[in-house]
RNA sequence: GUCCCCAUCGUCUAAUGGCCAGGACAACAGCCUUUCGAGCUGACAAUGCGGGUUCGAUUCCCGCUGGGGACACCA
């Protein structure tokens, strides 16, 4: 028999980062053994689903790169078999109408199933002496909604979090009474924050949607939610989804809640912006800098080639990019007070910058060695020390204290605009 | 409160009775360097507690403690 999953978010919110991973679990198990995914959209409550969140976990998923085999398939559209089943409940005695509704009487017993990460799972069932069926409002609640379509779309597996073990127990009391199969089950644990308990917006971000916003290359951020609760054994940590979906044995799944730790993301997500290609990242950096701005659509694909390459292995985030060099693209550009009043204001500062902007105008080319080379040149002309120079003229260029190697910098921003520049700090703020 | 689940460095984890409990992130130190970062090197850091079982327990059993989750006509 072939492998069915499904993942099914409910539109009453935007996908988090928990709801994520459980996709993800879900897809991986389904990739790994060649089986289905399917998505379901599990709208049954009136009042707090919106359209809005559909649109989101669709957006979501589609960044993660985890797409549905089948689906999406909404509830809110299939209420006539959820009242069928209800139905036969009632004809056979065993579920009742109940202030518009229906409600299921259970008897007591004690439930034991095997879960796929936990082991045998065994719960008294006199903890909750009836179910309800349908809402009087028509709809199906979870637990019913939940069985009738999982045994309609033929799952062999859920997965999904610790948090519905409970639920587990009066869903396959549903699955007997009904005389379906039930599926296997994962419980997968939760992801918690920095609190330990579960991930809420308390301790960070938990919209998938933001992550991807702040500039989170997907399989960085697939990486990291796999390694959140499963680990492929051996000492891999840098692992590319394609190669997940090969590893991941849903039996290796711990039983103990995850912390999010947002630095190893950090970290990963570094580690797969440096492997990126300049290609591909100039790409993405196309598509922020447009969408935010700061330049136009037709760029110039080369020289945002250069800076791309140029910070390739200094990103953590792509949001880096517009955050801490925005000087690369706007002008005039912003002076840190800190910067200037450390390094600017000094005696000789101005006239250095007005000798190095000097210099610069003679320069026929305004490649990163021409532009060193005549600043190295100005320093021993000068008899000055390479960092008296080369930080001031940091800040009057770029306006900050730190930045990515000077000269290529400087090569990048351009001749016309370094030497504005170093004529606007010698005029203005140097000392 | 009741029921369920869980327990290895600060964090993510490896080791499913047997080498000095391994790796990664972070933090720390050093090297490199025009700043920052990246990179390299190094040091620090854990089996919650108490009983068992066993020649031998991170690993198996029991208790305790601690943490989390569930107890809706929400999903």
């Amino acid at each position: 028999m072939s492998v069915r999953v499904r993942f099914a978010p409910s539109p009453t919110g935007t996908l988090h980062v928990g709801s994520a991973r459980t996709a993800l679990f879900n897809w991986l198990y389904a990739k790994h053994h060649r089986g289905t995914f399917v998505l379901r959209i599990e709208d049954t409550d009136q009042k707090r689903s919106n359209p809005a969140f559909v649109e989101d976990i669709l957006a979501s998923l589609h960044y993660l790169g985890i797409v549905a085999d089948e689906g999406p398939t909404f509830q809110s559209q299939r209420l006539a078999l959820y009242r069928q089943h209800a139905d036969q409940l009632i004809a056979q005695g065993k579920a009742k109408t109940e202030d518009g509704g229906v409600v299921f009487p259970v008897a007591p017993q004690t439930v034991t199933f095997r879960d796929l990460v936990h082991g045998d799972i065994t719960v008294d069932t006199s903890l909750f002496e009836q179910l309800v069926l349908m809402k009087s409002d028509g709809l199906p609640t979870y637990n019913f909604a939940c069985v009738v379509d999982d045994a309609a779309m033929q799952i062999t597996h859920v997965i999904r979090g610790d948090d519905h073990i409970a639920n587990t127990p009066k869903q396959l009391i549903l699955y007997q009474a009904l005389g379906l199969t039930p599926p296997a089950y994962a419980h997968i644990p939760l992801i918690v924050g920095s609190d330990r308990a579960r991930l809420s917006k308390r301790t960070g971000a938990t919209a998938v949607a933001d992550y991807r916003d702040v500039g989170y290359l997907p399989e960085a951020f697939v990486n990291y939610l796999a390694l959140l609760g499963w680990a492929p054994g051996g000492n891999r940590e840098c692992i590319p989804p394609t190669e997940i979906v090969e590893l991941f044995d849903v039996a290796r799944v711990r039983k103990a809640a995850a912390q999010f730790d947002q630095q190893k993301l950090d970290w990963l997500n570094g580690q797969y912006i440096k492997q990126a290609t300049v290609e591909r990242l100039t790409d993405l950096f196309a598509e922020r800098l447009i969408a935010k701005g700061l330049v136009s659509v037709t760029y110039d694909r080369a020289w945002l080639s250069r800076i791309a390459g140029l910070l390739r292995d200094r990103l953590k985030t792509l949001s880096q990019l517009e955050e801490e060099h925005r000087f690369l693209f706007v002008e005039p550009i912003e002076y840190e007070d800190e910067a200037v009043q450390q390094l600017l204001r000094r005696d000789g500062i101005a006239a250095n910058l007005s000798a190095l902007k000097d210099r610069l105008k003679q320069l026929g080319s305004f490649e990163t060695p021409q532009v060193e080379q005549a600043a190295r040149a100005l320093i021993a002309q000068r008899g000055l020390g390479a960092k008296d120079l080369i930080h001031p003229t940091r800040v009057a260029v770029t306006g900050r204290a730190v930045s990515p190697p000077l000269f290529e910098v400087m090569s990048i921003v351009g001749q016309a605009k370094v030497i504005g520049r170093l004529e606007y700090a010698a005029a203005h703020l140097a000392g």
